[in-house]
Order: structure tokens, then C-alpha cells, then sequence
DNA sequence: AGAAATTATTAGGCATACCGAAACAATAGG
DNA sequence: CCTATTGTTTCGGTATGCCTAATAATTTCT
């Protein structure tokens, strides 16, 4: 169990690993994480075994990573770092949606915790990052909005989005193209048969515009639907 | 000759080449190139050989390392980050004087050209950092104002503070509690004898204090001499 | 000029992080 | 149940960039 700094290669495993975990259920395998990480399944076990000496991951051959408390502290503390950086990209620089993530990808492994503690107080702390997922504060404490896949939702419900997606940049760029934004109101008017695309309003009462939404558009829209399930917040020490 | 993007290791190294040559005379010698980034001797005749590989300087064995216009070229993108960087540090995130250099160290190497240009926007395309340096344009021009040292002024002599150097920190904490900036108005008094401090009057008319400055403040204060030297403009392709 | 001191280069190693190919587990199908 | 497929790890090898120690070139000093 070192105490050095971690590396960078380190800090991104580290993050993806908990990435996975934070809206999915099950813990990643060696071969999602190295898809994920675009390196050679190889280069996962290694690292793997790295991770696990310095005490960041639990591992037992020929099964699912899952991360230690060290390693936790570590995600969200990147995690935290990434989603500020795509806050202060839109806010500060005027970066699109669709164009912070590479460039947050970058950032935060170079820059220090100074400048992210200043970034973040020039933003006033914010809370959600740009696609609306949640910033984990410097304490390690999140709050994890209670969201569902929109293409999770029945027939004739109604919510608001909470959370899009990142991982697609071109459906980014769609979505704001047909400004739709965080906190829209939706409803789901329907599906077209044979599992067609879902229909769906989007925008507020005078003037909700319909659509017709492929399955990847569906999901990749989180709803924070109106009939019950409170937010619950889980601090990780 | 490779093409490749170069490594953040020859990006300080051709960094370093160009910023000993802005203000010194001489071309670099490896012992210099070798103390200026902390690594052994070895490791410089090694990279110089592959900084020589990819065009970027001119070298001969036991001789100096000079740059060759692509290695200037690189050497000025860098040199316009880390000053921009420096930059907006200061004017966006409140950042110290003596803080700066460190974090744009890091950034500089990290962020994208985007990322830069957007800066620069922002900052309304600076032509000089927070120490008065020059920040060379997108295009590699250069506004190399006229300077010299301070200790090298005669007595009698005023003039302007143009640059300050900025790799003494705790000598940038004591202008600064001192309040002397870049712009303050200058003149040499006069010098304590047998080699002792310089007695200089810094401020404008009606209130200039006086100070005595050991060489080390004087040799990091450059000045623009009232009598004379106009600003020459360099442009490198 | 020749020895001594300085400066520079080469040689051999180390750590990180990646790869492809080969060997080894685990699960699924017949 | 035992083989086939898929998933995972191990093994040798590559590239970068650093180190120390040894060697070679260049200055400097007498």
C-alpha cells in the first residue's frame, strides 16, 4: 500500500471503475474496463494488480473489480475534478456541451487542487456539472439525483430531465440543436408499434413540441419522473 | 525528421533552448539545459539527440544547442501557453504573482489549442504576462520590448519597470508586499560603495520612496531606459 | 605543452505503461 | 460430462525518459 501520487494512467482506471458503478449496478469486468479505457485486455490485468498492491481496487483473479475506500476517495475526487472542469469549460470559456469532456479529460490530471478549489468557488460550488450529473463536493459527499432512463418510463408519465449522457458528443449536438436541455419538462405520449421509437413532449405547456425518440435518444435522457422516488444522498468517507 | 506531436519532455526542453536565448546572448550548453530542468547531464545529451532527430534544434557534439526554426516555432506555441496561462491566472482565478508559475508549468503541456485561443479571447489577446514578458501571437510574432537590467543602469538614469523575473518566487512576494510593479517609475540614485546595494527612488512624483536593492533585485527588475532604445519587432515564421 | 579540471557523451539499468501472442480459467452447448 | 467458446492472465517485447558510472573531449592552469 504506497502513499505516492498516483499516476495519471491510475487516476483514470481509478474513475472509470467508479464511473461504471454510479449509474450501472454490477462491478466492471477486466474486459469493460479495458474497452472502456481503449487498451489491450493485458494492460488491464497489469494495471489491475498495480492498483490492487497500492490498495485502490479488491480483485481476485478471473473476477469483477471493485474499488476499496482509498479508491473511492480517489474516483470521486477525479470525478469531481472532470465534471467542475466541464462547468467552468461552458461557463467561463464558452465550450459547447459537446466539446468539454476531451478537454476535461485532459485537465484534470494537470492541474492542481488550488486551481480546482478556486475554479470551483469563482462558480459559486456548484452542484451538477453541464449534463447534470452530480459534482461530488471536496468532502467527498454526493448527491445523487433519483433518475431513470426516459426509455424506462411508462406510457403517459411525465418528468423532468436530470441528466444526459455524455459519451455520445453527436447526440450532444443534436439535442441542443433541438434545444432540449437540462430540466425540460417531458411526457411520454407513447410508443410506436413494434418497437418503434418513443413519442414523446418535450417543453412546457404552451408550447410542448412532440418527438419521436430512437432507443439510443431514450436512454440517453435520465427523467426524474413526477409520481414519488426522493433523491437520497450518500456521502462515502 | 518525425512529425509526431512532441512529448511534454520536448516540449520543456525546446522551452527552455528558446527562453535562455530570449534574454542571454549565448546558445545553451548542456550542463545549463541540464540544471535549468533538474535532470543529470546524461539524460540532456540523450533527448538533444532526439530533439536533433526530429529537426527541431541544431547540435554538434561538445558544442551548444541551438534551435532550428521549427524548434523556434515550438518553442514560441509554448512559450505564448504557459504566458497566457500565467495570464489568466491571475486575472481569472485570482491567483498570486508567485503562484503562477508553477500551475501554468503544468497546464501548459495539457491543454488544448482550443482551449488556448479561447483564453486568449477572453483575456483580449494579451501582449504581456503578469512579469511583463512578452506573449508571442498565434502567428509567432514577437514584441520584444527594449529592456536591460536595472543594475545595469547608470546613476543618474530613469526609467520604466518593463519585466520582472520571475523565477525567484519569495523575491516576487517581496515586490509585491514592497507594492512595486510592473510600469513604476524608476531612478537610479546612486550605489553604496565597495560593491554595496543600489540606492534607486521608485514612484511617481509627489510620493517616490527610496529603496536599496542587493544585485539579486536588481539584475530581476528589467527597466526601459527614458534617454533613448526604441522597442525592435521581431517576427519568426 | 602536458596534466588537471571541467564538460559532454556513451553504456547499462530502472520504472511506467503499453502491446500481441500464448496459456490458462470459466461458462455454455450438445 | 466434456468440448468449444469466451474471458482473463501471463509472458516476452517496445518506447519514453530518467538515473549512475564510466569514458571521452575540451578547457584551463602551471
Amino acid at each position: 500500500m504506497k502513499t505516492s501520487t498516483p499516476s495519471s494512467s491510475i487516476e483514470d482506471y481509478v474513475k472509470v471503475i467508479y464511473s461504471f458503478t454510479e449509474w450501472q449496478r454490477k462491478p466492471i469486468t477486466s474486459t469493460q474496463l479495458a474497452q472502456r479505457l481503449g487498451v489491450a485486455n493485458s494492460s488491464v490485468s497489469e494495471m489491475v494488480r498495480k492498483l490492487k498492491d497500492q490498495g485502490l481496487v479488491d480483485h481476485k483473479p478471473y473476477s469483477a473489480v471493485t474499488l476499496t475506500s482509498d479508491g473511492v476517495r480517489l474516483a470521486l475526487s477525479m470525478v469531481r475534478r472532470h465534471r467542475l472542469i466541464e462547468t467552468f469549460l461552458v461557463r467561463e470559456l464558452g465550450y459547447r456541451w459537446d466539446e468539454v469532456h476531451d478537454e476535461a479529460e485532459l485537465l484534470e490530471h494537470a492541474v492542481s487542487d488550488t486551481f480546482i478549489e478556486r475554479m470551483a468557488a469563482k462558480l459559486g460550488n456548484p452542484t451538477r456539472d453541464p449534463h447534470g450529473d452530480p459534482i461530488p463536493a471536496a468532502d467527498g459527499s454526493v448527491l445523487m439525483p433519483a433518475a431513470h432512463r426516459l426509455s424506462e418510463l411508462d406510457d403517459g408519465h411525465t418528468g423532468r430531465i436530470t441528466r444526459i449522457s455524455d459519451d455520445n458528443p453527436e447526440l450532444l449536438r443534436y439535442l441542443a440543436a433541438e434545444d432540449i436541455d437540462l430540466d425540460a419538462e417531458v411526457e411520454v405520449v407513447g410508443r410506436r408499434p413494434f418497437g418503434g421509437p418513443m413519442v414523446v413532449r418535450i417543453g412546457s405547456a404552451p408550447a410542448p413540441r412532440e418527438f419521436d425518440f430512437a432507443d439510443e435518444v431514450a436512454s440517453a435522457l435520465w427523467v426524474h419522473s413526477d409520481a414519488g422516488h426522493a433523491g437520497c444522498s450518500v456521502t462515502e468517507s
